[in-house]
DNA sequence: TTATTTAATTATCATTTGATAACAACATAT
DNA sequence: ATATGTTGTTATCAAATGATAATTAAATAA
């Protein structure tokens, strides 16, 4: 079979393992009063930071009015936090609070717990061939097609 | 650092990109009177079939009740059926119609085509290196712990 | 200058999804 | 036989999210 029918394929069934381990590591986390979509965005500010309520709404998929509620929401809880544009007024650089960052840094190590006790009996040069397998991904099909 | 860590902190940044590249091939996609949720658990069953209604509900984290309505719509919209089961006739075994398969399908051509732009320029021994790195990835990390 | 575009906000309503209680049918343990 | 647990259903209400219109302010194009 051609090629490259076999690892759309292939990246059909990782795309869902992906989905489905971090469903199972963030399973039964407290969310402290965070909504589903609120905590994604948190998760999303970790990675990109600092980014604008127009990319924020165009990278995930969430209308501009929708996007400046919940931001809105997340900066009167004190998790994030409003930078002006240096040459452009309009904009609003978001970005996670102290706060923010202590809260998803609770987030991921609850996380980082749930994913040791999954990998316990995994030896040191599989993990390494783990390390080298994602890093290879990342530089081809993930990466970024600016 | 310790190599657990390094990989836990890859393994996050490869659940993003994997997210990030299901938004980009489905973004757009004609839903066909199917909501987000309703699709979800049609990939779901496209991947997991046949499955009881309460291994949905576990493994999608959606309430028996809630499963229970969304399977009924799906249903009656022609796209998945109910088998009995042979032996506990309180078990309902869902799968895909032929038309569920068949929309299916197209749901996952739409995604092929999305991404065969995007790995257009990409080197057939470079696949090669992405096909057996994804292998080696659900051969460990991914790999359900049963 | 004036028009047009872009970034963000507020208000509002509809839809989707989540949560809970009450129930029916069947299986299994005591 | 009776109790207890499991699987699934229906109904209902609450919460979260999506969608749209109207508005403000600032940048940029004409």
């Amino acid at each position: 079979m051609d090629l490259k029918i076999t690892v759309f394929q292939q990246l059909v069934s990782i795309i869902t393992s992906a989905h489905q381990l971090h469903y199972e590591m963030t399973k039964d986390m407290p969310m402290q009063g965070l909504t589903p979509l609120q905590y994604e965005i948190m998760e999303f500010l970790s990675v990109e930071q600092p980014i604008t309520l127009s990319q924020i709404s165009e990278c995930k998929g969430i209308s501009m009015p929708n996007t400046s509620r919940e931001i809105k929401k997340l900066t009167e809880l004190g998790l994030c936090e409003k930078i002006e544009d240096a040459t452009d007024r309009r904009k609003q650089h978001i970005r996670l609070s102290a706060q923010g960052e202590a809260r998803m840094a609770e987030a991921f190590a609850f996380m980082r717990s749930r994913f040791m006790d999954r990998i316990e009996g995994v030896a040191d040069d599989e993990l390494s061939e783990v390390s080298r397998s994602i890093e290879r991904l990342q530089a081809t099909i993930f990466r970024t097609t600016s």
